[in-house]
DNA sequence: GCTATACATGAAAGCGCTTACATAATATTA
DNA sequence: TAATATTATGTAAGCGCTTTCATGTATAGC
């Protein structure tokens, strides 16, 4: 491999003209440039990444804390933040969490041992004084779907709450008026928000909650299969069902099924989410859209802007959920 | 930050020695590691990543280039390839390179350019003479999913044609004798490979291919919902259709139910890859498993074997698919 | 007790760049 | 044309480590 010492011999320059013209940021006489990129194209240069990071202090990684890497759900985000950060010459380096405390703190001590310039972090486990605490500690990072007072700037959030109230008041709107909710793991923000959307919605009519029509999963398929079972169990009139992400939507479809209700005729259901293979599922899923990989990419914008001082505006840091109506509500 | 320099003060050795018990490679006294320890511990240093890097020439850091970073498929991929790596304090990046050559290769370009101590590739477009060429270049590379003459010791495959085979071997053991074949890109190695199993079954039963019961697919659910109408339409007494994958198979389901018939009564439907949605389908998917997880991390130790010289054994290099039996294949 | 051997440590060069700062070349003005 | 302001280029000091080679110290052998 070439290095800049070879270039700048073969162009009669200095190194530092060189350097120069790699990185566009001092003026060059343009018979110079022209001299230097001949140079470095002869010899098929390429300037050595690390080499320039240590002298610059800047590793141009940046660090992605993610629950999982594989779902649809974080595909997506993960597809959306690489894309827009390759086009800025950056990478990411990526790490999951798996929505466990310890974890997560090894995935960011990974990452900042890797001296990424700037994190984005999907934790869930940490607690809000860990990441006010990790904001003294110098690597910058921006925090998706979860609000940290005091770092609010650079939290980018779904209004989960909203999102929780649209699903029910679908439901309502379709005349449902006993509907059961399968919750996510309540500890989780997002998941206690869309429930208190729910309940503000049922409100709005008149409707009181009942704690045999909550179920409280864990986000995945086992907690709609059960939760439907548990919630069919405790009131069989149920006519529908929010449930809190789509996976436990999908669990909620096939164990319903399987308990002889025909969908939505006798049972109606809304998801969360729409991942990719909610209209796979049949009935297609009628879902509330998270805007997840809009999201990713304005975090990386934040990064790109505050970072990398690329000037960028329109960093937008609260998104809005909306109903995406497909065949699993029946109106009645 | 810390430096090694200060730990080396405050413990009272030189530089050298401190980067000694970092390492851990040549012998220092236990007294002398301890004191190091402790004052390591005492400034909270971490070595920077970077410089190490520098002065080694070893990134510790494995590119990873894959189709696409969102889907079910590659999820798994990365997600067990990240384990594997980040277990031995690794770390890998990850770009996309949309089965297109131009991306691809610049992908190539990007990871090498961020002096990635090896690859992993899933690359589609990209020629075999490429790969050849690119192996004499330096960057050592390992390839999965796709035989290349000459790397074959670098290439971890999965007996496609034998999964294609078994696909319509299970049919034909169901009683099914007019199957319909829906492809991915036939200039995609797995497809051809794929289909060419495909007609192996079809000849063991003495059945005759005909061209009206193949459809070319994109791998994509448009492809299955197309190819589903294709066949339907040039021959309505089709009893059965296997998909060249999953997501084809999820938009024929789809289509085939629009068009009237029941699932799998009127016709029988199996997929290839086993994805995490194929059971959240209706009927539940019929399907071959393709074990990335596994393939992805075989790749990684032939990476931590051959590149970061871990004494591992067992490297292998072709996997066999098997056919996960669920409800959407009916017996005539 | 003296030399030979193994083992532990230190000194210093260098990995390939960036970037103050100094200097040289050129343009501007009076 | 000389003095001054501008712009282009070079010099050299790091960035924080690893690693070779040299040196020093403890142990063994005689």
């Amino acid at each position: 491999m070439a290095t800049i010492y070879e270039v700048s011999k073969l162009a009669g320059v200095s190194l530092a003209t060189v350097s120069r013209v790699i990185n566009n940021n001092t003026p060059v006489r343009e018979a110079t440039r022209v001299k230097v990129l001949e140079a470095m194209d002869k010899l098929g240069y390429h300037p050595n990444s690390i080499a320039q990071s240590l002298a610059s202090s800047r590793s141009n990684s940046i660090g992605i804390v993610v629950s999982e890497l594989n779902g649809p759900f974080f595909g997506t985000l993960l597809s959306d933040i690489e894309t827009a950060f390759r086009r800025a010459g950056k990478h990411v380096i990526i790490a999951a969490g798996h929505s466990d405390e310890r974890l997560e703190k090894e995935s960011i001590a990974f990452l900042k041992s890797r001296n990424c310039d700037a994190l984005i972090l999907h934790v869930e486990a940490v607690s809000d004084d860990y990441l006010r605490q990790l904001n003294e500690s110098g690597t910058p990072f921006v925090i998706l779907n979860r609000f940290v007072e005091s770092l609010s700037d650079r939290c980018v959030t779904l209004n989960n709450q909203h999102g929780g109230y649209l699903a029910t008041q679908h439901l309502l709107r379709n005349g449902h008026r006993k509907i059961g909710y399968i919750s996510g793991p309540m500890w989780k923000n997002d998941a206690e928000q869309r429930y208190l959307g729910h309940l503000r919605a049922l409100a709005e009519y008149g409707i009181e909650s009942k704690s045999s029509l909550f179920y409280e999963g864990d986000f995945h398929e086992l907690g709609g299969v059960k939760g439907v079972a548990a919630l069919l169990h405790a009131d069989a009139d149920i006519t529908a069902i929010v449930c809190a992400n789509d996976e436990m939507a999908a669990g909620a479809v096939t164990t319903a099924r399987e308990q002889g209700l025909r969908l939505p005729d006798d049972l109606s259901i809304v998801g969360f989410d729409n991942v990719n293979f909610s209209h796979y599922m049949y009935p297609k899923l009628t879902t509330i859209d998270y805007p997840i990989g809009g999201m990713g990419v304005m975090a990386a914008r934040w990064v790109l802007k505050h970072i990398y001082h690329q000037k960028l505006d329109n960093i937008q840091t609260v998104f809005e959920p909306r109903v995406i109506e497909r065949d699993s509500v029946h109106s009645i």
